[in-house]
DNA sequence: TTCCGTAATGTAAACGTGTACACTATGCAA
DNA sequence: TTGCATAGTGTACACGTTTACATTACGGAA
């Protein structure tokens, strides 16, 4: 493999100087005579010239790559709202480099630390994790964006996602409207901000008059059969329930029609995101809508600002809808 | 945002030169003494440093960074093997940036320009389009990688991913010799070499007998719901339709079941690729298995050989199964 | 004693870019 | 004529690494 042409060669080439050369393609063209620009623009075609992103990189002390943070690759929201972003970013002229943390700490602080190294625009943390390493690079510096799941107590850093106690409350006073009986929550696990704000906020909607059967889950499909297993063994109820997440309704589905059961009918099953595929796969299941494709603009807009008008805690609030459907 | 400490924020620390420090970092820890390991690293430690992988890139030219360019991000069986890819390449060290080309060619160009401006090291091309752009890339340098999609004719590049004229055979054995009816294939873009090998495949595999009604439908829901709702528009017959992708198949599937359809009885609905959602969402869908998690590694040690052993054209072909399910 | 090998460390030169600053040529006003 | 603004271009340094080569200290062999 040939080493790439530098600016160098194209200066040679087209017989001027390397700031030349640079002023063009940093697109400085009007301090430059038009038959100069030309000459440039044809030896860099002809040698096949872009420039380097790290000589660029290094001088500017800024690349333009920035990080997401995944908790879970295999989850379709996560899927949707990566697609946003990496489509957003790109129209600033910026590239996404996705890691998948795998709910992991120390992978997380591993990545952080990779971002670090490549010297990362922005950090957006979906679902991050509480980790020494992580205060340490919030205090730092201020290149990091929560996504989905609220920066812990003491880490001052801009947020994007929804009104997790809201969106739960409107879950819970659905049910009471709707007079559903037996209520289920099978919530995220409890020491996640975001996912113990929705369940505080379900069974504030819920209110006190009934009592609400709870069950802590991973936000997997696997997790959902196996806590949906569980609590359909009894059969002797017709449950309501409110899944924390779609993977985790997916899952209760499986166990339900293992079980032959009939839906509304015999189980009511509510989600949360409404990832993109419901409407094709999953058309019976009622769920909260969170819109992921605008969080991929919002976080563009986040990096986008100049330091000097960051507050360093901006917060986007994203809005929800119920979205009813066959399941409710 | 305090500028990050170098390398000789740290040497100046831990009172020694640069070169120590840097030979801390690449693991050259053997020509070191261990009192001087142990000075170097609590110095980085106080400092929070982190070596720029700008630097290295710069100096080395080479940077850890793979670009994979994908037709469509929200295709489910792309986004598995992207998890897969990211995975195997973490393991060697190396991140994953992922773009998508939107099968927009020009796309494709700026990506290309992209991955060749931040020096990747690898670029993965998950169904590629034949540009003059693509081509000069390939002759210039031995970065590239297709997948999923065979290089085009004259492009000497590592191939990975299945036989698909066998697995389209398959699929048309499996008709003939199930006896279907009122064969129908729903078929990729004509001119992506897989995808018309595909169909190459499954026709020679129903062979001259029966003759089989053709649609050409993208890669998407969208479309498959399309071209579906056009074929179901006659129910007179009851049709077994070969879908050249999951995608496709969900797609007509919706268009079935608003004609209240019943599958098997009155529609048969084979797809291809099995994507990790179907054991869940689609546990209907009788599909050809392509084994998607094993694109990472193998797509991991086609870039780690040295360029000595990369003899420029390496195919990797992967097997395929047929996953018998409830729509046949 | 001198000589030499070895372990541990330092010096300095790249790698490819952007830009402050310096420089020249030209046109125009005084 | 001189002075000065301006357009166009070049020179040279800095950005943060890695590594070939140089240097030093020390112990043992001759």
């Amino acid at each position: 493999m040939a080493k790439p042409p530098t600016i160098r060669d194209v200066a040679r080439l087209s017989g001027v100087s390397t700031a030349t050369v640079s002023r063009f393609f940093t697109g400085k063209t009007s301090a430059i005579a038009p038959e100069t620009i030309e000459s440039v623009r044809s030896a860099a075609e002809e040698l096949g010239y872009t420039p380097s992103e790290i000589g660029r990189s290094l001088r500017l002390a800024s690349s333009r790559v920035v990080m997401m943070l995944v908790p879970d690759a295999t989850n379709l929201f996560t899927a949707d709202v990566a697609a946003s972003v990496e489509n957003a970013l790109k129209g600033i002229g910026l590239s996404l480099v996705l890691a998948n943390t795998a709910e992991n700490a120390e992978k997380q602080d591993g990545l952080l630390a990779d971002a670090q190294g490549l010297r990362a625009r922005a950090i957006v943390l979906q679902g991050a994790m509480d980790t020494p390493r992580l205060r340490e690079m919030a205090e730092r510096q201020n290149n990091l964006i929560f996504v989905n799941r609220r920066p812990a107590p003491g880490i001052v850093a801009p947020y994007v996602g929804i009104d997790n106690f809201a969106a739960g409350f409107a879950v819970g006073r659905y049910f009471i409207e709707h007079g559903y009986e037996n209520c289920v929550a099978i919530h995220g696990p409890r020491h996640y901000p975001g996912s113990s704000r929705r369940l505080e906020g379900f069974l504030a909607g819920v209110g006190e008059m009934r009592q609400v059967l709870r069950f802590e889950c991973a936000f997997t499909m696997e997790a959902g059969y196996q806590q949906g297993s569980l609590l359909l063994a009894d059969r002797s109820r017709r449950y309501t329930v409110f899944c924390a997440n779609d993977m985790i309704a997916y899952g209760v589905y499986r166990a339900a029609m293992e079980r032959n059961m009939r839906i509304p009918e015999e189980l009511i099953i509510f989600g949360f995101d409404d990832n993109r595929v419901n409407g094709w796969l999953a058309p019976w299941l009622t769920t909260v809508k969170v819109p992921a494709f605008d969080f991929g603009p919002a976080i563009a807009e986040l990096i986008n600002e100049t330091p000097a008008t960051n507050d360093h805690n901006r917060t986007v609030i994203l809005p929800f809808s119920l979205t009813i459907r066959q399941s409710a």
